[in-house]
DNA sequence: AATCGTTCCTGATAGC
DNA sequence: TGCTATCAGGAACGAT
């Protein structure tokens, strides 16, 4: 599914497509405007906020995808299914001719650029102002900021209560990362997904935010994780060549020692670890 | 204030 | 073969 890796591809794959493009027309389809969770402003309103803007940034917080416009932004977030496609010139752009497409906008130039997402857990919005969103708002330091120091980290953490693993999804403990690779930052670390927050060592600290932008930088040049169940894909369509190395190996061997991945569940969420590399809190 | 459980949704897969 | 049940996940929300 999208975490940060996969969003910073995708921003930019977009970076070099469209950034300079103006928005000729735009079409969202009934559905997406029915699903009540997606606060779609109506038809009207939004296209009102985006037709004949022209896109000056591609920007990215967190699993956020921001569309600097010369007036306002247009907001993506993919849930666990979306993908943003760009498409050339010749292609026939029917609406309705392509399932779960949810959003269509056409350049001045002729190309397009599609919004499909089965699962409908993405969100689209066009504010004048970021801090609309509440995500925004609360929302963690990025993981490759300076601002993402260690001591900041440890300071955080130190004052919860809840299981490690819980803490990484956390968006307002540090933006961008997701189950894939909050997993892989945690078997980086030798961390057990299970340990709680205020047990971490400072030394265990610092391994996990060096793990966690390791991890991350690793995935981005790899342009992202596509699973099965996932089908991530770049804004052209190709999917990514990360490869997990524990999560969704429940039962194949640790890459490092060769002991058995093993599987839990936390909070309805899957977590994967290594019994052996990732001791269990006592 | 922090945390927990539930909700939204569809496609893939397992089980019968 | 064809049906139904289960599972996967990010963020928001209500309850505790």
């Amino acid at each position: 599914m999208p975490e940060l890796p996969e969003v910073e591809t995708v921003r930019r794959d977009l970076e070099k497509a469209i950034v300079g493009a103006t928005i000729a027309d735009v079409w969202v389809s009934p559905r997406w405007a029915s699903l009540a969770h997606t606060k779609f402003p109506g038809h009207r309103a939004f296209r009102q906020r985006v037709v004949g803007r022209r896109i000056e940034r591609l920007e990215r917080r967190g699993k956020y995808l921001i569309f600097r416009l010369d007036s306002g932004s247009l907001i993506f977030h993919l849930g666990m299914s979306g993908q943003l496609l760009v498409s050339p010139k010749s292609e026939i752009r029917n609406p309705k001719s392509e399932k779960h497409r949810h959003a269509l906008f056409i350049f001045a130039d002729g190309r397009a650029l599609r919004f499909v997402d089965p699962r409908t857990f993405g969100e689209l919005h066009a504010v004048s102002d970021l801090l609309e969103l509440s995500a925004l708002r609360s929302m963690g330091p990025e993981p490759f900021d300076e601002t993402f120091t260690w001591r900041r980290l440890a300071d955080v953490l130190r004052k919860k209560r809840v299981k490690i693993k819980a803490a990484l999804l956390d968006q307002r403990v540090m933006a961008g990362m997701g189950n894939i690779y909050a997993d892989e930052a945690l078997f980086e670390s030798g961390i057990h997904p299970e340990r709680r927050c205020a047990t971490l060592t400072n030394d265990e600290v610092r391994r996990l935010r060096r793990a966690v932008r390791a991890v991350l930088r690793r995935a981005i040049a790899s342009r992202g994780t596509t699973l099965t169940d996932s089908r991530y894909r770049d804004a052209f369509g190709n999917a990514g060549g990360h490869r997990p190395k524990v999560y969704g190996r429940a039962g194949e061997p640790c890459v490092r020692c060769g002991a058995t991945i093993e599987r839990g569940v936390m909070g309805g969420r899957s977590f994967h670890y290594c019994p052996k590399c990732q001791p269990r809190p006592t």
